[in-house]
DNA sequence: CTTGAGTGCTATATTTTCCGTAGCAATGGT
DNA sequence: ACCATTGCTACGGAAAATATAGCACTCAAG
């Protein structure tokens, strides 16, 4: 899958993980990220951008139509991981 | 999520989406993933079974229990991938 | 037995990526 | 004018991934 190309990277899956509950600002982005550098922040950022998968509003970085699809199919993935959690 | 940390990893995803369509041999696995080198493979599949995700029968390397429902937990990625791809 | 093909995997050196920290330029309020 | 906050860049060092070679093992055929 192509598609695991740009997600497998780090942090990546992550941003769009955060991003699913609403705009966040970079700084927010970072934090919301365990305080990931600004420079691979800022790399995502740009691949995720020309993937057209978020886009930059006056609220901050956003899903686009597209993203926000693909978040809703991350839900199973949460689910999952919860229920991995518990077993660990 | 924690799960990210280990799925974040470069292949991780990759190497249990590979492992949705049956078991593999390290080698087939290798191919599979676009030669990645023996090193990082052998790493990641380390990690991969000691999250229990993984094992090794005598056919190859095979998801285990949970290692099927988190590729269940991947199909809608997988369709959403189908469309992102033909939107590019 | 020994040769050959396949296996899982390790070793090593090099390149790429990531990280931590500092700080700049721009914007907007007081 | 001042300060806070924004997005983001610069830079040096640490960590991770890569490419390539090859070892040790198993197994089957000659």
């Amino acid at each position: 899958m192509a598609a695991l190309d740009l997600l497998g990277r780090r942090w990546a899956l992550r941003i769009l993980w955060e991003l699913r509950s609403g705009p966040h600002t970079f700084r927010a982005l970072r934090e919301a990220c365990e305080d990931v550098s600004p420079t691979v922040l800022n790399t995502r950022l740009r691949e995720l951008r020309e993937a057209n998968l978020i886009e930059r509003s006056d609220e901050g970085y956003t899903l686009t139509l597209q993203g926000g699809r693909l978040g809703e199919a991350l839900a199973p993935l949460d689910a999952w991981s919860k229920r991995w959690e518990r077993s660990l």
